[in-house]
RNA sequence: GGCUACGUAGCUCAGUUGGUCAGAGCAUCGCACUCAUAAUGCGAGGGUCGGUAGUUCAAAUCUACCCGUAGCCA
């Protein structure tokens, strides 16, 4: 009987385009689905852009857009990536819907009928300027641990160290530079811990692996807590019914996001959605995730269904991370590579092999070793795989019009293959895939041994023995259609080639129990081409180049130090530049910072103390021009009366620069 | 810092409950073959299974500690 399952992959963040760690959930979710398909089961695949939250927000604001524009870009980048990695998606979907906002509305109501809302008046880090709070992220200081410039609010990456924004020193607001001040809102919390024991025996029921069970274990050691699920205006995202200014956490919509999407799915095609919802349920729902979004995905998102009269999910199934060449994905060497710039050079399906040929059930980490890569593809998909049917099939071409012979050579073999399909489902089932390839390149090598062993070459020699090449060739024709069969949710571009070359019908998981005989076949031509190493290379250069041009650093000067509030133009006014000529320029004895100018303005002198001794020496600023404020106030200072300021930029330190005006400019005139 | 994983041949990885478990593929070397996208077949070398100490008749497999890697700490 066929099952009806749904599936999701975790909604990608809609402030930045996929990269390939992103993509490892997608294949593998994307070759689980396809495995069901072919299996016969009803199985809807659906995912959606994560288009909420304070990112999108300021991200589309720098770039001078609407968070609407932001997203349908995006959201259009992402589904095109998608595509052309051959994910195949019944639905790909916006957490900006109306159906999300239906179904988070519901859900919220419901959870607050049944008592699981409460609000209370918590103090948050807020910006002054903008005039909005702060998310950990967005605030900067030093380390309140180790001192450590430049980190975020949660947490210093320099010495592990975990704080709130509250300990930073020196904190400023990455939106405007300001610094935070605290500040009381009324906040609305979702009371996790009144699904504690619900939760303890769903994660006990085999729906999560058994490393993610023992995290919850943990977690539920420390006993559940509520969680924090509103924010403040401004915000991307839906408005809180019953408040005025109150929106959902974008990590409260997002999983909604799943149902939305397959809500717009039914509605499009005629499904019941409750079939799949309802509490008593006999779909299937399986989450695949990053192992980073468990605590969302096996505590929140069940308590939330449940305590909203939803049901559970079936199975959650995290993953690892990637590493590439054994490490982190790394900008500065070329490692970090989007999938895009992996489709201007590789073919979509050679990452898939390679990871289905790694990604087991478990949530380790998975490597991208490109030599391994390179050598795997090559070795497996084109020496092993597709040269069977290279080999056999020029015979068959050649010798015999095409035609396979009528019986086959070896129906024991044959039927061996045909059996070994159970195996190899519950591989794919249980999410081994690598299991599953080393058991259809296991039959491959197989497959390669009999064609040896019987040497149609040799065969073909001989009028006599003609008849047996193509007994032998049907055989191994037919070997390679039921390995390609195994492996098309792998491949399914080259699997549909084969299944051209072959002139089959789009096929199912047990169609290769029937072989096929007796009929004509296409011309072969080649189904892969071999990785070559130096589109490997050019990926990693471009890799390099493309993050170097668009991702501008984060720590940039006007990162640092935001540009200040718009002023009038009358209060520009009232400061009074001019060029000024550095006549001289001494130390200052007992003044580490400060050297001492004197400035002539064409006619009248000035005493200067300019904090530039880091960055200059005297002798490099003698007959200069530069520009001074010719109006401020003079101020007494230890070592005399500083009767205006020198203008320069930079940061301090020897990065200090001094304005200097272009020739013809002369001493008195004023700057405007 | 606490916790959770992981550390097996040059590379990528298998190793169910402790007893032919020291393996596979790739890479390397030798031989064979020439049908095939120089693709295949046969064979060889290569690891004291991160380290140390235990439990046991027996440990890659269990325990403790240490070293290293990754992640989580809402």
């Amino acid at each position: 009987m066929s099952r009806k399952i749904l599936v999701t992959s975790a909604l990608p963040y809609a402030n930045g385009p996929i990269h390939l760690g992103h993509l490892v959930e997608y294949i593998q979710t994307d070759i689980w689905v396809r495995f069901q398909k072919q299996r016969g089961n009803q199985c809807i695949y659906v995912c959606a852009d994560d288009a909420h939250g304070t990112p999108i927000m300021l991200k589309a604001r720098q770039e001078g857009i609407t968070p609407e524009e932001l997203i349908e870009r995006i959201g259009r980048e992402h589904q095109q990536d998608f595509a052309d990695f051959l994910i195949a998606f019944d639905n790909y979907y916006s957490t900006h819907s109306e159906e999300n906002r239906y179904y988070s509305e519901l859900i919220y109501t419901r959870l607050k009928e049944a008592g699981h809302i409460t609000s209370r008046t918590i103090k948050q880090a807020y910006d002054p300027v903008e005039n909005m709070f702060l998310p950990d992220r967005y605030i900067k200081g030093e380390c309140p641990r180790c001192g450590a410039a430049d980190q975020y609010g949660d947490s210093c990456e320099v010495c592990g160290a975990t704080y709130t924004p509250a300990d930073l020193k020196n904190a400023i607001s990455v939106v405007s530079g300001a610094s935070p001040i605290e500040k009381e809102s009324e906040h609305y919390f979702f009371r996790l811990q009144d699904f504690e024991d619900m939760l303890q025996a769903w994660a006990a029921g085999g729906h999560v692996q058994s490393e993610v069970a023992n995290k919850l274990d943990e977690w539920f050691n420390d006993g559940l807590r509520e969680w924090d699920i509103s924010r403040d205006s401004p915000y991307f995202g839906f408005r809180i019914p019953g408040t005025e200014d109150k929106y959902f956490y974008v990590w409260l919509d997002a999983p909604i996001g799943y149902m939305a999407s397959f809500r717009n799915w039914c509605d499009r095609n005629g499904v019941d959605f409750d079939e799949y919802w309802k509490p008593d349920s006999e779909a299937e729902l399986y989450h695949f995730i990053g192992k980073d979004i468990v605590y969302f995905h096996a505590l929140f998102w069940p308590a939330m269904l449940d305590g909203a009269g939803f049901r559970k999910p079936t199975k959650i199934c995290a993953h690892g991370f990637l590493t590439v060449n054994g490490q982190k994905m790394s900008k500065s060497r070329g490692t970090f590579i989007m999938g895009r710039t992996y489709l201007r050079h590789l073919n979509p399906e050679y990452l898939r092999y390679y990871l289905a040929a790694k990604l087991g059930s478990s949530v380790h980490d998975l490597d991208l070793n490109l030599d391994d890569f390179i050598q795997r593809v090559n070795a497996d998909l084109v020496g092993k795989l597709v040269n069977i049917a290279s080999r056999s099939a020029s015979f068959i071409n050649k010798r015999f019009d095409g035609k396979l012979a009528d019986t086959l050579e070896e129906p024991a073999m044959y039927r061996e293959f045909a059996a070994r399909g159970e195996a190899i489902a519950e591989a794919y089932e249980q999410r081994e895939f690598s299991k599953a390839i080393r058991e259809i390149m296991h039959l491959a090598d197989q497959a390669n041994q009999y064609f040896d062993d019987r040497k149609p070459w040799v065969l073909a020699k001989d009028p006599a023995t003609l008849p047996q090449v193509q007994a032998v060739c049907t055989q191994t024709l037919n070997l390679f259609r039921v390995l390609m069969n195994y492996l098309k949710p792998v491949v399914p571009r080259i699997a549909r080639e084969a299944e051209a070359f072959l002139r089959l019908e789009d096929q199912s998981w047990d169609a290769a129990r029937q072989p096929l005989l007796g009929k004509t076949i296409a011309p072969f031509t080649a189904l892969a081409t071999r990785v070559d190493r130096d589109a490997v290379d050019a990926m990693l250069e471009e890799s390099k180049e493309t993050l170097a041009a668009t991702t501008p650093p984060p720590s940039g000067p006007l990162a640092d130090n935001p540009i200040a509030e718009q002023v009038e133009i009358e209060n520009f006014a009232k400061v009074d530049l001019r060029i000024a000529r550095i006549e001289d320029a001494a130390y200052v004895d007992g003044a580490d910072k400060l050297l001492q100018l004197t400035l002539d303005l064409g006619g009248e002198k000035r005493n200067v103390f300019a904090g530039l001794r880091s960055a200059y020496e005297p002798e490099q600023l003698k007959g200069r021009l530069t520009v001074m404020v010719a109006n401020l106030k003079p101020r007494k200072m230890r070592f005399g009366v500083s009767e205006g300021m020198v203008l320069a930029a930079g940061p301090g330190g020897k990065d200090l620069f001094i304005l200097e005006p272009h020739e013809g400019a002369q001493p008195g005139m004023r700057v405007k």
